[in-house]
DNA sequence: CGCAGCGGGTACGTTTCCGTACTGAAAAAG
DNA sequence: CTTTTTCAGTACGGAAACGTACCCGCTGCG
């Protein structure tokens, strides 16, 4: 089958499940972009430029108050899209996104997505289910914060992390994890040594490699996992 | 202007909100209804129903996990729906949903909600927006859970409920405060006991009166207000 | 009217995490 | 190679909230 513009090398989860007769309202539109770490996507209170497609990588979705308070409410990777407003109706951010954890993909312009958006029932669908598992993912964000404890809200962020990376290896400060979880540096730098010394994870200046995973998991007990089995329902098992 | 099912006596701001040409597809399908304390709209991992738009009285939207951890990420009332993920064309409930406070409204049958939705535009870009409103209070929730000391939330909490009712009288148990912010019902009575020395509320057995808003809202500082005012932002300013 | 049960007040030791801050080591910059 | 900066380790007092538990007083019911 021809396609003039081609899916081959497409690794986005979400790419990957246009359906093919929707494929050129997108993928004509996409734009190949790679972005280093801090890398800003979206600004809050701005119009939304893109929506990006990692295919490696992970943004994080950071919301602020008026007196600059923060905390991370969500990763995105390669499974899913930026931009959740605009699958919404919304052209503007409510939160802060960067590329926590460098990375490449593809962008699109926002007017072109809502465009397609608007074509397509079978691409509004699709990336309503991505937006409704951002959501889910935000719930449980929220429940951890409230009820876990740092030691198992560090886990659990590194799982996320870790399901949206090709290596084992976080390339991140303890004081970037401390603002993602919202604690203290000092406090990430106790919780790591905690895991190191049970031989969950090694670690180095600036990085933090995952050793013993289902030995994490034990750690984040049943705050890790919700999100990821119903993105899984939602969009399909692969 | 004759209307078959008159829109007379609806104060449900969403509902409020439909456009003339869009109402066929919603109003014909309510369906009057009141409801108690505790009466539960959605159950995790069931399908929905019903969307339920209340007039008088407040949802809680409870996220859940595997252990039985359980936070308010949201809640509903006179100005939005319940069943969100139907909007996300999600048929099944994430989260547990009941009445906190008793109260009345209107229901629609979830397919019929689904399917007035696909019919019409302007219905879904409405619903989705609701949605968005929804989300970003999420969001605000999983801020407050990480950042705000037990005072800050319990503040946010009262004032996003009192929004939400005609009385000031919020007949409510410590008990149940402290399940919806995720902490001891010790905790809850020490903290309204501050507010009630500050002259805030006065309390009763089962019942909470606000009297000095402006000082609780001082007292939430900028944990409360961002949904509410992207909640006009996105709905208009009604 | 008397009693049972729910809601609320209070207490106490303990855990968790904060604020702050100093230090040394590693990497980057010059 | 030296200087500067960034990152991590560690400490300490204190605040916040926890788990638990006991008691009392409304309130509703028999």
């Amino acid at each position: 089958m021809l396609e003039s513009h081609a899916r081959v090398g497409i690794r986005n989860r979400l790419l990957h499940k246009i359906a093919l007769e929707d494929w050129d309202l997108i993928g004509p539109h996409l734009e190949p972009i790679t972005m280093k770490e801090r890398q800003v996507l979206e600004v809050p209170a701005k119009p939304i430029t893109h929506a990006y497609f990692l295919e490696i990588g992970v943004a994080s979705v950071v919301a602020v108050d008026a007196e600059d308070h923060r905390i991370e409410v969500g990763v995105i990777g390669y499974e899913g899209v930026t931009g959740v407003p605009l699958i919404m109706g919304d052209s503007r951010a409510q939160h802060s996104t960067y590329m926590q954890i460098g990375g490449a993909g593809h962008r699109i312009a926002a007017d072109q997505l809502c465009g397609a958006i608007a074509r397509s029932d079978g691409l509004r669908l699709l990336f309503l289910k991505s937006a409704q598992g951002f959501m889910i993912q935000t719930a449980q964000t929220a429940l951890a914060n409230g009820r876990a404890k740092l030691e198992q809200r560090l886990a659990r962020w590194l799982l996320m992390a870790h399901d949206r990376m090709t290596s084992d290896a976080v390339p991140l400060t303890h004081e970037f994890l401390a603002v993602m979880l919202g604690v203290r540096r000092a406090g990430v730098t106790v919780a790591i040594h905690g895991f190191e010394r049970r031989g969950l994870v090694t670690t180095r200046r600036g990085e933090l490699t995952v050793v013993d995973r289902p030995g994490i998991e034990l750690v984040a007990g049943s705050f890790y996992g919700t999100p990821e089995s119903e993105l899984k329902r939602l969009l399909g098992s692969k």
